[in-house]
RNA sequence: GGUCAGAUGGCCGAGCGGUUAGGCACAGGUCUGCAAAACCUGAUACAGCGGUUCAAGUCCGCUUCUGACCUCCA
């Protein structure tokens, strides 16, 4: 049941053959979110789907350690490495300190993946926790080289690096077409190359945070955290490197240079790439002006939105695509998902319900295979999903007795459904009523029964309808009547 | 302009050489006081034009359209 597994590999565009450098360990390094400002919609994507490459390699057995990092300094924005520290630059204008704006931040990056149910990472280091690191790694590549000074900056020489090494290996672009099609930028008189970027930024007297070095007091370039901290945390090659595909051809392509340079190794074996989510067609994006908060999403207060829709119906939205695909955003779409998702677990909640007979009709045996190889190739979670609404029949028609199975084969089911609905999807009830609804629910259900049996329709008909009206929908069914949250 | 991806039924989305993915919506049926749910059955599809093959959404070429990247982006 555990035959290989396949990962779609960036490197060579190709699903290989998943093979961990020191099983069972796997090492995975994902890039995080700037904290500057909300992550939207489409960065949940992101973390959502390696959330489930983690867990799925969790249930495997392999033991990962997944970092993904925050970065609360050293992004640039605006042109090149000209512009200022996106940190900065949001504190100066709230007149807040920057680490205020990346506190913020990062305590709602982390709300709102726990709302979605998205595990945390095994280590999440900060950039401005690993300056040093940083620092080191610039020297380490100025002593081989490939790097050279300019008045307290210091610059990647890509050219020099593209002699040796292929600087296009991630992207498929080779040097000659980016020199020729790379825009000029200005104020960048002290790169020799139009390709070169930075590693250290000499800070400029309105620049808020800065660290002292050998060369000035600055801050290091963004491309350099990553490589720094993967290196600290994994090693100078590991298992995964993962990101939204938008990072290839330069934050990727400047890592692997980065690590290339310092040590002659490139940073991972298999470099996973997410896709983006699109509305209407065209990429989620701040800058476009169609991107949306999942707290928006929630509760529907958008303009794009007719309604809200709960975490896990996004995330169940979200599942039933493919990562690598480009998955579009529309309210049909998330009405027909948050639908398929109340299926799927309501079949969930009647599982244990089931009564096992002495024969069977159904094997599960062979659907449990179809779970694993969906999984296996690429984690293709739709296909699973698929899968898991045969289960979902199966366990309808046996609840309907329709259907027999075996208790063996009944166990079978109940851990399928257990280990790819909560553990590798990391889906939850979200009907689950706490508190003491349950109770009057069962004495109000109780009253109207008294009036059905008594054929009183008139009074059973007002009781649910009037329930229907707050949320609560009742259904007759043979053993009784059941109530589910709308 | 350059580079690279896509175009699948009413909608969302898998599949990528031979066998109806799945969900939502729709139609018919079973069950039920009626609903709802559930179950059964059904109809719609692979952008266009050529080619390869016994066989092509699935491979190749061209055309049209869309998107991403080339500048910060998940």
């Amino acid at each position: 049941m555990k035959q290989d597994l396949f990962v779609y590999n960036t490197l060579t565009r190709k699903k290989e053959k998943f093979k961990a450098i020191n099983a069972p360990h796997v090492g995975m390094y994902v890039c995080g979110p700037t904290v500057y400002s909300d992550a939207h919609l489409g960065n949940c994507r992101t973390y959502i789907s390696f959330d489930i490459i983690f867990r799925y390699l969790n249930h495997l057995g392999y033991k990962v350690r997944y970092v993904r990092n925050i970065t609360d300094a050293g992004h640039l924005e605006g042109d090149a490495d000209e512009g200022e520290d996106k940190i900065s630059k949001k504190a100066k204008l709230a007149k807040l300190e920057p680490m205020e704006i990346a506190q913020k931040y990062t305590v709602g990056f982390h709300d709102v993946m726990q709302i979605l149910n998205i595990l945390p990472p095994s280590i999440e280091p900060l950039a401005t926790g690993h300056v040093i690191e940083q620092i080191e790694l610039v020297k380490t590549i100025l002593e081989k080289g490939y790097a050279y000074e300019v008045d307290g900056s210091v610059y990647f020489d890509v050219e020099k690096y593209n002699s040796t090494n292929d600087y296009g290996v991630l992207s498929g672009r080779n040097l000659d077409d980016l020199l020729t099609n790379t825009r000029s930028l200005g104020g960048q008189q002290e790169k020799r190359g139009k390709l070169d970027f930075a590693l250290w930024i000499k800070a400029k007297p309105e620049t808020l945070m800065k660290w002292p070095s050998p060369w000035s007091v600055g801050l290091p370039g963004w491309h350099l955290e990553c490589s720094a901290m993967s290196e600290k945390y994994l090693g100078e090659h590991f298992d995964i490197h993962g990101g939204g595909i938008d990072l290839i051809p330069t934050h990727h392509t400047n890592e692997i240079a980065q690590n290339m340079a310092a040590c002659g190794k490139t940073p991972a074996n298999y470099w996973v790439h997410t896709n983006m989510l699109t509305v209407n067609g065209q990429k989620m994006s701040k800058s476009l002006g169609n991107s949306f908060l999942p707290h928006e999403l929630f509760s529907g207060e958008n303009s794009i939105l007719n309604k809200g829709y709960s975490p896990m119906t996004v995330r169940f939205f979200m599942l039933q695509a493919h990562y690598r695909s480009t998955l579009d955003f529309s309210n049909d779409a998330m009405e027909a998902s948050e639908k398929g998702f109340k299926r799927l677990m309501n079949s969930f909640g009647l599982l244990k319900d089931l009564k096992a007979s002495s024969t069977t009709e159904v094997e599960i045996k062979s659907l449990s295979d179809r779970c694993y190889e969906a999984m296996n190739d690429d984690f293709n979670s739709p296909v699973l999903i698929a899968e898991l609404f045969e289960a979902s029949r199966i366990i309808n028609s046996v609840y309907d007795g329709k259907l027999k199975i075996d208790a063996e084969n009944l166990e079978l089911l109940k851990q399928l459904m257990n280990s790819f609905v909560l553990d590798v999807l990391g889906l939850k009830d979200e009907q689950a009523a706490g508190d003491d609804l349950p109770q009057v629910l069962n004495f109000i259900v109780n009253l109207r029964n008294e009036a059905k049996s008594s054929q009183d329709y008139a009074t059973s008909d007002k009781i649910r309808n009037g329930l229907q009206q707050i949320g609560i929908q009742l259904k007759d069914t043979k053993e009784g009547t059941n109530w589910t949250k709308i």
